[in-house]
DNA sequence: GATGAATGAGAGTTCATTCAT
DNA sequence: GATGAATGAACTCTCATTCAT
């Protein structure tokens, strides 16, 4: 009787689990005021659940957090493996590996915003586990650079590493001026971004 | 004479004002540990002043905060400002002036890793003010672009804005990966970076 | 069995549950020593509770102050009202409710010297509230004599506000002298002072 | 020169004195905001002087409340005396100064307003002192309201005492509702009140 | 599994007062 | 006489976390 009656809080009705909802208000207060900015008490009221839920499946608040991370990195893990294992020539590998992280990364715009504004609010451990698989990241995409420099199609006089490491930080940034109501949409920046990318590689 | 004595305390000995040497003090250790985790407490034992002390020169701790904003700020504007009006061809005046912002933002990576690792904490008003700043350089650094596609010597298929964006992006996120113990120096990475960026923008 | 450890700390081996135990405690501090000379630590302390706790019941310490009001308020309403809708000729009616009033106030007599002294330590809103109820309360009292006047058993030569104002005022200051070790106590008092009343009221 | 162009600041126009000014602001604003809701800054800015002035002429804040306490006692003693050592017949004595102490309080109903809310913050030995000439002010009103009853044209039913703390505290109230926009002046409510007063004790 | 009352350490901020100049 | 930078203790309030139920 009681339980039907707290049902009309916000987001009960939403058919996610518990923890599923508590991710996604998660990353969406993280986002919008901020990881410390954002109470445990203003979380379980968005998700509609109870303390004692929350802490049920997420030990800290800060496992909450690095739960977000792990969503993150999987997916952009995922999404970059595909690319990268795609056939073609190396430079269609890259420009659509460069245009869909973009995409990617508009489309996920509150996890990109959480991913770099709150990494030094993880505990140490996992700050250098994020940052491990990162790299990882980045040397996939680092080895597509090199191989075409060595095929002769990119050019050599510039180290892949700052190749990637500038083109990751513009991405990153996204998150600090993108707003879906504008112009452009992922798919046309990414083309974009892509694009000069390719246009910097140029032997 | 006086005051000799507890001259012995943190940071007393240093030559600076007392504001100076919290601008100072709270500058590094917003950047090491992040805005919400360093307590007032903690900056005051650093600067070696008091409580009081720092509340009689700076109104709240988001006061002392916005205070680093506008000094980077005001160094920024004013570099652009002396790159952007010197003479010479347009391509050799952005050149200079997108290696130019790598070297000066290594050179002060503490400010850029607060810039845009702290903004969502300060007061909106505040928030509004700096991306306003921010925008008007943002600006001087398109009409650049604009100049040399007007005269041919960049591409003009490539919104100005977008090049200007993913440019910033990639000069904001330095403070994300880079340390001055590695083997590039500011100036090397500006070299890099103004080189990559010029030849993606070759018509 | 279990709390039973806890049960030595002041207040705590009372029977009343937490929030009207910080009420009773609060009232009486807040008489002792005024609303702004009690801290909330000292207000814990003697309750027996923690900070916590208390924020957990009421918002703010402005809110604690405001939880007194509402039960002044709602007590003295009631008991006017009991007398106001009695039967019985006008004049007996007011000397009841004159002398209860009195005798209502000198039996709780931290509450009313917590009334006139802190009003302005209340929010500007909550302000506004109390003395649109007190003015609810004063009306009752003026219609009654205005009803007398109309019958010719009082006099109708002084604004019946005037009255009221000059009656309240005089019973808010009881705070301000009566001792309850005094020789009067409150049922006596009351009698003089509605006496007085009345027979000022004389045509 | 310095000190010439600080001369527009607030107050410094005054012809006052310093003390003068800062009794005189000290009165605005504890009755306004409350003794211990302005700070001593607030103070000596609404002034326009300087703490360190402030600190000149009154040892503490508390010196400065009693400083204004010390003024209203005087000024109420001196007028009364007046009435009292007036000639005539002790009805017309007694009306004459209950007229007045209203009539009086009204005009300065700032200090009226401290004088009964902020008693309780002076020092123990200050509220002594205080509550000490209060107490013989009370005694020279019901010595006229004996001498009345004596003479038989006040009834002596009542105890004197109850008589003047019913009517004092009628005029001490005046500061919780009296407003100088209303309808009615001091001289016109003083001459109510009197003629209450003097309504209520015939015999 | 789930609750929410209670904890307690610590946060940012205020402020009357002092004192070297 | 007068200044205002500096003190430091005390303030109200927050919050992640725990635990008896």
């Amino acid at each position: 009787m009681t339980g039907t009656a707290g049902q009309d809080r916000a987001e009960r009705r939403s058919s996610l689990s518990v923890p599923d909802r508590l991710l996604s208000v998660a990353t969406r207060l993280f986002a919008e005021r901020g990881f410390e900015r954002t109470s445990v008490q203003e979380l379980v009221d968005a998700a509609g659940v109870t303390k004692g839920a929350m802490y049920h499946y997420f030990s800290s608040k800060d496992d909450l957090l690095y739960a977000i991370y792990q969503r993150v990195l999987a997916m952009q893990t995922r999404r970059l493996n595909e690319f990268a294992q795609a056939g073609g020539p190396v430079e269609e590998r890259l420009r659509a590996a460069a245009a869909d992280v973009v995409h990617t990364t508009v489309d996920n715009l509150d996890d990109t915003v959480i991913f770099f504004r709150s990494l030094h609010m993880l505990s140490p451990d996992r700050q250098s586990a994020v940052r491990k698989e990162r790299r990882r990241y980045h040397e996939c995409f680092r080895a597509m650079i090199e191989e075409g420099a060595r095929a002769g199609v990119f050019r050599s006089d510039v180290p892949a590493d700052i190749v990637v490491t500038q083109y990751f930080g513009a991405v990153h940034h996204l998150g600090m001026w993108y707003r879906p109501e504008g112009q452009l949409g992922g798919a046309e920046i990414g083309a974009y971004y892509a694009d000069l990318l390719l246009a910097s590689l140029r032997p």
